[in-house]
Formats: C-alpha cells, sequence, structure tokens
DNA sequence: GCACACTCGACCTAAAAAGTCGAGAAAGTC
DNA sequence: GACTTTCTCGACTTTTTAGGTCGAGTGTGC
C-alpha cells in the first residue's frame, strides 16, 4: 500500500506539462530541473506516458514534451496507471478474481471497497486541478478532515 | 499502489484465528494449510504479529497461536501495518511530510486524501466482521457499486 | 526426558524499483 | 549539408523488497 517514487514522478513531470499550457514542447531537462527528478529516469517515464498515448514528444531544437490532451481531461489515475499498471492489486492479481478460502471469504470484498475509495480520488482529480490548486469538493471534504493528517 | 502477498497473508491468518474463537491456541501448520500459505513464511508473519502485540504464542504441545485481543476490537488496518509499517506513504515517506515544488504543491493534498479514504476501509472493518461477513455499512455502500467490481 | 511446536537469526533467490549509459534518429538552424 | 539539439530506446547496474527456506534452539506438556 505505497505509492512508488516512479508514480510520483510520473505525476509531477505531468502536472508541470499542464502548466505549460498548450503552447510549445516543453524540454526534459527543464522537467527534471524544475521537480528534482533525475534527468534521464525522468525520460523512461515520459516515454511510457507517450507510448500510453498521454504525452506527445517531439526532438530536436526546439523540441520537448506536451500533453496530448487538455490538461481537465487527463486525471491521476490516468497517469499513475500508465506507469504502474492496474491500481490497487492484491499480490499482482486484481481483486475481484481472487479465491479466498472459507473464512477469508469476505476479504475480497474489503479490498474490492479499497480500490474503489483510491479510484474515487484519482480519478476525479485532473492535472488542471493540481494546477489551479483547487481539488473536487469531494477530494477536499478529505484534506479537510485533521485525522487526516495525522501519521499513523 | 498494491497489496503485498505479505499482508494478505497476514489478513487471513489473522481472521483465522478470530474464527477459532477465544478458546485454545491454534498450530501454525492449521493456519498454513486452511488458507493455503507456506508454513515458515507464514511463522515469520505471525513472529511480526506477535511483536506487535497483535497476537500471543505459546509452544510446545497444545501450543500454538491466538489473538491478543478480542477478534472485535481488532482492524485490518491494525494487521497490515504491522506488517508493513504506515499505511500509503510515498517513496517510503509519510504523505505529510513531503514538500512539492511549484505546480505540484496540491499533489499532497491528493495523497492525503487517497490515504485518508484507504483508512476509512481498513480502520471499519473488524476481524469479527469478516469472520461473520457481514461488513459495516458504510463498505457494503461501496462494494454494492457496480463500478467497484470492474477491472481498469 | 521426550516429543511437539513456536522462536528467530541467517541465508537465499527472484523480481521490482530506481537509476545510468551510450548509440542513434529526428528536427531545426545556419 | 553540416551541426546542434533533444528525444528514443535498449542494455546495463545497483539497491531494495518480496517471498521463501533452513536449521539450531528453547519453552511446554505429558
Amino acid at each position: 500500500m505505497r505509492v512508488s517514487a516512479k508514480a510520483d514522478y510520473a505525476v509531477r513531470a505531468a502536472v508541470e506539462l499542464a502548466a505549460a499550457g498548450e503552447g510549445e514542447p516543453v524540454k526534459g531537462e527543464r522537467l527534471a530541473t524544475s521537480q528534482d527528478i533525475p534527468l534521464q529516469f525522468l525520460e523512461h517515464i515520459l516515454l511510457e506516458l507517450k507510448h500510453q498515448g498521454l504525452v506527445r514528444a517531439r526532438r530536436g531544437a526546439k523540441g520537448g514534451y506536451w500533453l496530448a490532451r487538455p490538461a481537465a481531461e487527463v486525471t491521476v489515475a490516468d497517469v499513475v496507471r500508465a506507469v504502474e499498471g492496474p491500481i490497487a492489486n492484491v499480490q499482482s492479481m486484481p481483486p475481484e478474481t481472487i479465491e479466498y478460502a472459507g473464512n477469508a471469504e469476505s476479504l475480497r470484498d474489503v479490498w474490492i471497497a479499497v480500490r474503489a475509495n483510491i479510484r474515487s480520488v484519482l480519478e476525479e482529480v485532473t492535472l488542471a486541478d493540481l494546477v489551479s490548486g483547487e481539488l473536487p469538493s469531494s477530494v477536499e471534504a478529505l484534506t479537510a478532515e485533521p485525522d487526516s493528517w495525522a501519521a499513523r
């Protein structure tokens, strides 16, 4: 139940692209320095985002990366899935395919519920939301709870 | 964003202990076979659960493992934390301690919201709930959504 | 005292995560 | 058309985690 560096980097780079607007391409190096990500690792991540159709790129002078879709139409879930695959898998299997023996039968439903709740955040927040700093109200409601900020 | 085999095993073993009741200790081997978990790996897990005070054990004939607290007072979150540490860390750091540069500032709030939502499931469900098969209504509400079952 | 079953450190392998290198190919500039 | 820039991408390295095994030891009950 942890978020990998790769996923975190991917979202941050995508936000940076979103912030740059539809204008001209942003160079990998600028993304790397502005978000403090190792350049060559970032290039791999951007390549994956490109392969998933989230990002486009051009080489050469005036080259760089840009979002393939408007920032308001790209969710955080899209970016995370592009680099990590399905969200909230259990033992690398989607929870709905797992058969639990006897007493643990209901455990599957718990993992399903967890996944649903993760999705309800990641699929609601778009890159445009992140750039503007205004998250959807359902998400703000969660961060408003003081309890959400307690380490545990 | 995945659930490790270890966490899954730990919860299943704990459920099995919960189902056994307060009576006599359950042998490691019985837990291993009933939930189909490699015995020696399971023993490590049970040892961790013991170190965290969730489980007690006795050696020798008539030995075995049992829950240190009533099943209704042990949540799935307790078990997962015992073997995996804090839930929903980003790059091994608790999200509230992370500083994001410039445009990515709000990303921290997203991870906080995700963690809050995961907790709201795992901290609500107890081992007793799992044994009885009746999950809290807030969790059942999530699994009732057909969308929750769709792979993505 | 003997068998049973947990204790626990040491070890192991495979895979994933995280990061690096370097050759090459497209795009623009002069 | 040479040159520079910047992405492309396979190969490789390193570190960490996941997942699992072994075996000597130790407490317990009979």
